[in-house]
Parts: structure tokens; C-alpha cells; sequence
DNA sequence: TGTACATCAGTGAACGCGCGTTCACTGATGTAC
DNA sequence: TGTACATCAGTGAACGCGCGTTCACTGATGTAC
């Protein structure tokens, strides 16, 4: 077999990273085949010797999100997994809304990038969708005094906020939004 | 000056009826102006008598959605204008979060069905959205012991909850949703 | 009132373009001898 | 160790298609006489 099952491996890898860098930056549907393996400092042809098709990239670029936890890399925050439920959970708010998360365009959580795209995609999308906003509600209802209903709530109102943060240039009013967000989760938090 | 101005006008007023429905359902990119124009009844050629481009609609589409009070229609409450704020706030909670909103395919609030498009869009209709959007926060600041934190964190609470019901085939997860974001938001404004 | 005319909303064929996908190929690499 | 071979990841031309937009036209309508 020549070209090892790890070189294909790190192609496909690379394929994936080009594509989240870019569907983030500019959806599923604005983005070309083209444009995702240029990113990859590949060619056209070679995409179909990985993916079935372009939706197929769109769950493994959703997938690809579920393996990392990259709320990580966002506020200078390393998430303290052993931590209580409670620190958890604010970390998590914290970081999901931070400003880093808000400009890093790269690394942002498809949960918010890419609804509009998820909504019009296949079953297998979508449910990777859900699992990822299950684990992060997840999160929220572990804390003490959190019920579900909160949880949920919270859910949303972190992933509306960053949202809303991107649809616009005026920093300052999605830095607003952020802040907002943060004391009014923290709040709910406190129960 | 054969066909009146009245006759044009309410041709225009079909495209964008046509325009929101088709807009609110696939998006923007997805919905050719074939199909709009078939929708409108009209064929092709003739959208450019009423519209400078693609993009121009989607300005129109937005600021027609400014120019209704489109909450009255759900939830079959009628919004009561002169109330109180506080019960005004409750109201408009209840009636964006409501079932009958996530069903309204065709009258959705364009700030949860078109956010990604018009992040990519230009400054005008960029604007038209932060019209809204203040709108919206303006009235949950009204409210009595409702600080501006408080009020930008129920828009986006309420955004995100409607954002997130549209992304899933799966209708008891997204009233699940919205049913939290409801009793949430009571909360937050209770204080 | 009736008619000839000018206007311009609406028509539909045509355009150029970029897309997702296919396909015949090529050439770098691991393996067998 | 060196060489001939088979594999298949990667290439890039080509395809068919649908899109936004243009354009020459047509025909319904309001107006002037």
C-alpha cells in the first residue's frame, strides 16, 4: 500500500481544518470545494478521494468540533474539568462569551456559525448538532440550583448573544452584548 | 403614465411578501429570484424593474418586517401598546417564545432566520437588523427593575432559544426550548 | 364617446459565470523479489 | 542492497446545471384629441 493510511489520515485532517477556518468565516454554502482545498494547499479532483460529498465535509467539520474542547483556548481559561459543577459551569459561560471566542473566527463553535446551514442540512448533521447543544446544557445543569429549564435558557442565551455578535462590525456593541450576557448568566447561576 | 403607481407599488408588495416567505424558510443564498418572482406570481425578467439587485430585496424584505408589529399575530395575544411596560416586556416574551412564532414559517422574525446571511450582507441591511434588534431591547429596558444588562440578555436569550427550535426537525425539543426560555425570562424580569 | 398614441410593467430568451462532481491521468511511495 | 511493480492520493480538464443579470420585445393601460 503505498502512501500510509496516517499520510491519508493527516490529508483528510487538514481538509477539515480548512473547512471550519473558512465555513466560519463564510458559511456552507458560500464556501467552494475549491476555494476549501486551495486552503489545504490542495486540488479539486483529490476532495472525492476523502469525502463522499460536500455535505458529508459539513458533519465531519461538526464532528471534528465535538473532539476537541476548544471553550480551552478562549479567555486565557483553562477549563478545570475536576472542578465543582458550579466553577464549571461559570467557566464555561465565561469563556464561551468571551472576546477571544468572539475573534476567533477559526476556532468558533458552529453551534453559532453555522444554524441557518445545520437547519437546511440531513438528519446526521443535525444530530451532531444537538449533541453538542446537549453537552453544553449539559454543563449548565450539573451546577447546584440550576434546573433544567435554566439550563436550557442559558443555552440559548449564550449562543443568541455570540450570534447576535457576529451579524455586526460594531465591536463595541457586540463586547456589550458579551458583557451582558456574562452578568446576567452569571445571575442565573446564582440562582 | 400607463398602470398607476398604486398598481406598481402593490406589485413591489408581492415580490417582498413572496421574498420574506421563501427567505424565511431556505434563506437567502438558497432562494433564486425565479423562484421568488414564480412565488409573486411574475415571471423573471420583471424583478428588475422594482429592484436594483439580489441584495436590495433583502434590504426591502428586512424593513418591511420594521414596519409591522408582527408579535401581535402570535400566541393570539394582541399586544397591548398602552400597558404597563412590565406586562408589555412579559407579553413580548411570551409571544416571540411562543409555539405559534416557531410554526410562522412564512412571518418568522428575520433576526432568527437570517442572521448568517446578513452577517455577510452590506452596511444597510446590516442596520435594518440593529433596528430591530433595538427595538426589541428597548422594550424589555422599559420594564421596571430591568437593568440594560438585563434587557440585551432576554434578546438574545430569546433569539437563541428561537434560532436553536429551528435547527431541529424534532418539535418537542424546540417547545422544550422555548418553554424554558419562557419561564426564564418571567424570571429575569421579576427581578 | 371613440380612437390613436406613448408609456413602461411584465415577458422570456440569452449571457457569462461559478459551482459540485466526474474522470482519465500521473507520479510518489511501500512492497516483493 | 537495488530494482521493477502495483497502488492509489493527488491532479486538472471537462461536464452539466442553475444562478444573477441583461435585453429586445410586447401588450395592457392612461391620456390627448
Amino acid at each position: 500500500m503505498p502512501y500510509t493510511q496516517e499520510h491519508k489520515d493527516r490529508t483528510r485532517e487538514k481538509i477539515i481544518a480548512a473547512a471550519r477556518l473558512l465555513f466560519n468565516q463564510r458559511g456552507f454554502i458560500d464556501v467552494s470545494i475549491d476555494d476549501i482545498m486551495a486552503e489545504a494547499g490542495l486540488t479539486r479532483g483529490g476532495f472525492y478521494n476523502h469525502f463522499r460529498n460536500k455535505e458529508d465535509l459539513l458533519l465531519a467539520s461538526v464532528e471534528a468540533y465535538e473532539q476537541c474542547n476548544p471553550t480551552d483556548a478562549w479567555d486565557g481559561i483553562e477549563l478545570d474539568y475536576s472542578a465543582e459543577a458550579n466553577v464549571l459551569a461559570r467557566q464555561t459561560i465565561n469563556a464561551y462569551l468571551s472576546n477571544e471566542h468572539l475573534d476567533d473566527v477559526a476556532g468558533h463553535c458552529p453551534l453559532v456559525a453555522l444554524p441557518a446551514d445545520i437547519a437546511r442540512a440531513g438528519p446526521g448533521v443535525r444530530a451532531a448538532y444537538r449533541r453538542l447543544l446537549n453537552g453544553m446544557s449539559g454543563v449548565f445543569a450539573c451546577a447546584d440550583g440550576v434546573d433544567d429549564d435554566t439550563a436550557l435558557a442559558l443555552t440559548a442565551m449564550c449562543i443568541g448573544a455570540m450570534l447576535i455578535g457576529r451579524t455586526t462590525t460594531d465591536k463595541r456593541y457586540s463586547r456589550r452584548m458579551l458583557t451582558a450576557a456574562r452578568n446576567t448568566g452569571a445571575r442565573l447561576l446564582d440562582g
